[in-house]
RNA sequence: AGGCGCGUAGCUCAAUGGAAGAGCAUCGGACUUUGACUCCGAGGGUUGCACGUUCGAACCGUGCCGUGCCUGCCA
C-alpha cells in the first residue's frame, strides 16, 4: 500500500540524495550507510519559538530519515547576551519535541549537549595560524572608523591603515588582546580578504573582539570572543557536519565561511585539515497573527504585554506547550508546511488544524458548561437522579465510557437557548425539542427572567423518559444536541479562552510612525470563572515529568474545543486553557452577517 | 545603486525538457447523539513579463519587472 500522506520531497532531500549516491561525505564506519550529520545550533539568548521548531524538525528529521546524527550545539560566542536559563529552556524544548542527540540520556537532560565555547582554544589556535600565514591582522580602528572604512553597497571600502602589520607584530598584539591587556573595543582581529568585494561580508570581517566579560560556560578565561562568522563554520567543521542547514539571510555569508576554511586548510598537511561542510539555506517560518523574532518576543515579555515566555498566547515552544499543543502536532505541522527558499507566511489555521487533528484522535471527551444557564426539567421530581453512560472518545473505542448524573436541575450553555432565535438556529427555544447529549430529549416550555434586567435566569423543559440515552423509539428526529452538566455535582473551574495575540495577520506591517504593539489584540485573553464541569474532571491536573516539563491533562470539552489543565491549577482550584476551538460553521456564518 | 537569492491556484508547496497537480482556505452536498469528525464534489492558472533555444519550455539562455537579504566589534 502506498503511503497516502507521503510528503513530496523537498530540495534539501534532493541534495542529500545526490550526495549519498556519490558517497560525497563517506559512510558511517559501523553501519556503512552514507554519512549525514546535521546540527541544531541555537544561541542561548532567548526562548525557542515555533520557527525554531521548523529548524529542529528539519535537522533532527533529516538525521532520522537518513540514519544519521544531529547535534544540539549552543552557539554561545557572545557572553553579553547569553544566559544559563536559556540553555535550560532550549534543552527542555528540544527534548519535549521528541528529539535526541548523540550522547543524550534520560537521567541527565544536558548530557551530550555541545557548547561552541568549548572550541574557543581550537579556534584561537587557528586564528594564530591565519596570522602566521598572513591572512589576518590586528586592527586598531574604532568601531565607527571600521564602519567608515567599509564603504557602501555601491562603493568599495578602504584598506585599514593597520592592514600591513607584520605577522610578528600581529601575533604579539593578538596574544596580548587575549590576555586582557587592552580595553574593550580598542582592537580587533580581522581577516585580510578584499575591501572592494561586492559582498560586504568579505571586506576584512572582524574575527575577534575584545570583551572583558564573564561567559556562562568559560567564565573569565577569555578576554577575546570569536565573531559568529568566524566561529560558525569552524564549529561545523570540527563536528564533521555534512549538511549545515541555516536560514536564507546567511546565504551572503557562505563565501566567507568557505574562505575561512580554505584559509585554514591552505598549506596544511592532510591530517591537519578541517572538514568543509556544505551549507544549505532555507526560508524561515513566518506565521500570520504573530511575531517571530526573539527580540520582539523579548519585548512582549519585558514590557508586560504577556505573562512571560510561556504565556499560552506566545508562539514560543513553552507557550504552545502550556497552551496544550502536543509535540506530535507541532512535528506534523512542520512536516506539512514544507521547506523552500522562498520567504512565505503560513496561515495560522494550519497550526490550529495540526493540533485539532491530533487531539481529535486522542483527547477524552468531557462536558463542560462555560457560561452556565440553569435548566429545570419540570416533569421530573426534585431530588431524583439517575446514572447515564457517556462515550469517552468516539474516535477511540478503547477509551471506554463513563457515568454522568442526570437530574431535574442542570446547567446548559447560555448560547444554547434563545428566546427569539434567528433563522437556522436549532438549539433550545420555546416549543423546540433538542437532545441532551447521552441523556434525553427535552422540549422547551419557557423561561424565567430577571424582572429588573430582563436577563434569562432559568429555562424550563419537559423531558421524554422514552428517549433515555438519546435515542427516540418512535424514530422522531431532533436537529440539535446540546451538552449539559448536572447542577448537583458539577465542579467549578476557571477557563481561559485565547485569541490571536495580534489582531492583524501581519502585525509588523505598521504605518511609518506606528509600532507593532499597536496591533496587539486587547481581547486575546478571556478568563471565565464559575464554569461548570462534570465531576469526572475533578482529578485533572497539569503534571510535570521527571525533569519538571509540563505534561498537562488534555480533553475535548464537547462542542467547544480542546482544553488542557493550566499550570496555575491547584487542588480544589482548576484552571483550564483552551488550546483551540472546534471548527464552528454556525459561528462563522453568524459572523458574516 | 552594487552583490547574492527567490517569483507555479487566495495561502503553502509538487511537477526537474514530454498532457499544470496536491494540501489548506473558500463554496456546495452526504452522513452525524459534538453546527465537530468523516466522506463526496465544485470553483479557482496567460507558471511575474518579453524575447530566444527546441519538434516540444513552469523547467534551459538573455533582458526586464517584482520581491527578500547584505553597509554590527549581534547571531
Amino acid at each position: 500500500m502506498t503511503e497516502i500522506n507521503e510528503k513530496p520531497t523537498h530540495f534539501i532531500h534532493e541534495i542529500i540524495d545526490a550526495d549519498n549516491a556519490a558517497l560525497k561525505w563517506g559512510a558511517w564506519p559501523n553501519s556503512g550507510t552514507p554519512k549525514v550529520q546535521t546540527r541544531f545550533p541555537p544561541e542561548p539568548n532567548g526562548y525557542l519559538h515555533i520557527g525554531h521548531a521548523k529548524s529542529i524538525c528539519l535537522n533532527f528529521g533529516l538525521a532520522e530519515q537518513y540514519s544519521g546524527q544531529c547535534n544540539l550545539r549552543f552557539d554561545d560566542t557572545n557572553p553579553a547576551k547569553e544566559e544559563e536559563e536559556y540553555v535550560r529552556s532550549i534543552v527542555e524544548d528540544v527534548r519535549w519535541l521528541g528529539f535526541r542527540w548523540p550522547g543524550a540520556r534520560e537521567d541527565d537532560p544536558k548530557a551530550g549537549v555541545i557548547f561552541s565555547s568549548n572550541y574557543f582554544q581550537q579556534m584561537y589556535d587557528w586564528a594564530v595560524r591565519l596570522i602566521e600565514k598572513g591572512n589576518a591582522y590586528v586592527c586598531d580602528l574604532t568601531a565607527d572608523e571600521t564602519r567608515a572604512h567599509r564603504g557602501t553597497l555601491t562603493r568599495p571600502g578602504k584598506d585599514s591603515p593597520f592592514r600591513g602589520r607584520s605577522a610578528a607584530e600581529n601575533l604579539d598584539l593578538f596574544a596580548r588582546m587575549a590576555k586582557g591587556e587592552f580595553p574593550d573595543g580598542s582592537r580587533t582581529l580581522r581577516a585580510k580578504i578584499d575591501m572592494a568585494s561586492p559582498n560586504l561580508n568579505l571586506r576584512d570581517p572582524v574575527m575577534y573582539r575584545i570583551l572583558h566579560a564573564s561567559h556562562h560556560n568559560t567564565g573569565d578565561t577569555w578576554c577575546v570572543y570569536p565573531m559568529y562568522d568566524w566561529a560558525h563554520g569552524l564549529e561545523d567543521g570540527i563536528e564533521g557536519i555534512t549538511h549545515s542547514i541555516c536560514t536564507l539571510e546567511f546565504e551572503n555569508h557562505r563565501p566567507l565561511y568557505d574562505w575561512f576554511i580554505e584559509a585554514i586548510n591552505e598549506e596544511e598537511p592532510a591530517e591537519r585539515r578541517i572538514h568543509h561542510p556544505q551549507q544549505i539555506e532555507f526560508a524561515r517560518l513566518e506565521l500570520t497573527y504573530t511575531v517571530m523574532s526573539k527580540r520582539k518576543l523579548l519585548d512582549l515579555v519585558k514590557e508586560g504585554r504577556v505573562n512571560g515566555w510561556d504565556d499560552p498566547r506566545m508562539p514560543t515552544i513553552s507557550g504552545l506547550r502550556r497552551r496544550g499543543y502536543t509535540p506530535e502536532s507541532l512535528r506534523a505541522f512542520c512536516a506539512d508546511i514544507g521547506v523552500a527558499k522562498f520567504n512565505s507566511v503560513i496561515d495560522h489555521v494550519r497550526l490550529d488544524n495540526a493540533v485539532r487533528e491530533h487531539l481529535n484522535k486522542t483527547a477524552p471527551r468531557r462536558m463542560a458548561v462555560l457560561r452556565p444557564l440553569k435548566l429545570v426539567i419540570t416533569n421530573l421530581p426534585a431530588g431524583s437522579s439517575e446514572q447515564l453512560d457517556a462515550i469517552n472518545n468516539p474516535e477511540d473505542a478503547a477509551a471506554g465510557t463513563r457515568k454522568v448524573t442526570f437530574s431535574n436541575t442542570l446547567y446548559i450553555e447560555r448560547d444554547d437557548f434563545m428566546e427569539t432565535p434567528p433563522k437556522g438556529y436549532f438549539r433550545l427555544f420555546p416549543g423546540n425539542e433538542v437532545r441532551l447529549r447521552y441523556a434525553f430529549f427535552v422540549k422547551c416550555t419557557g423561561c424565567v427572567k430577571d424582572p429588573a434586567t430582563g436577563e434569562v435566569t432559568e429555562v424550563h423543559c419537559t423531558y421524554d423518559p422514552a428517549t433515555r440515552g438519546g435515542d427516540s423509539p418512535d424514530g422522531r428526529k431532533v436537529k440539535g444536541t446540546i451538552h449539559w452538566v448536572n447542577a448537583g455535582d458539577a465542579i467549578d473551574a476557571e477557563v481561559r479562552l485565547y485569541d490571536h495575540l495580534f489582531k492583524s495577520p501581519e502585525p509588523e506591517r505598521v504605518p511609518e510612525d506606528g509600532h507593532y504593539f499597536d496591533n496587539l489584540n486587547e481581547a486575546s485573553l478571556t478568563a471565565l470563572t464559575g464554569c461548570k464541569l462534570e465531576p469526572s474532571l475533578a482529578g485533572a491536573a497539569c503534571r510535570r515529568d521527571a525533569h519538571g516539563t509540563l505534561a498537562p491533562d488534555r480533553f475535548q470539552f464537547e462542542r467547544h474545543g480542546y482544553f488542557c489543565a493550566d499550570a496555575d491549577s491547584a487542588p480544589g482550584r482548576l484552571v483550564f486553557n483552551r488550546t483551540v476551538s472546534l471548527r464552528d460553521t454556525w459561528a462563522k456564518e453568524q459572523k458574516k452577517k
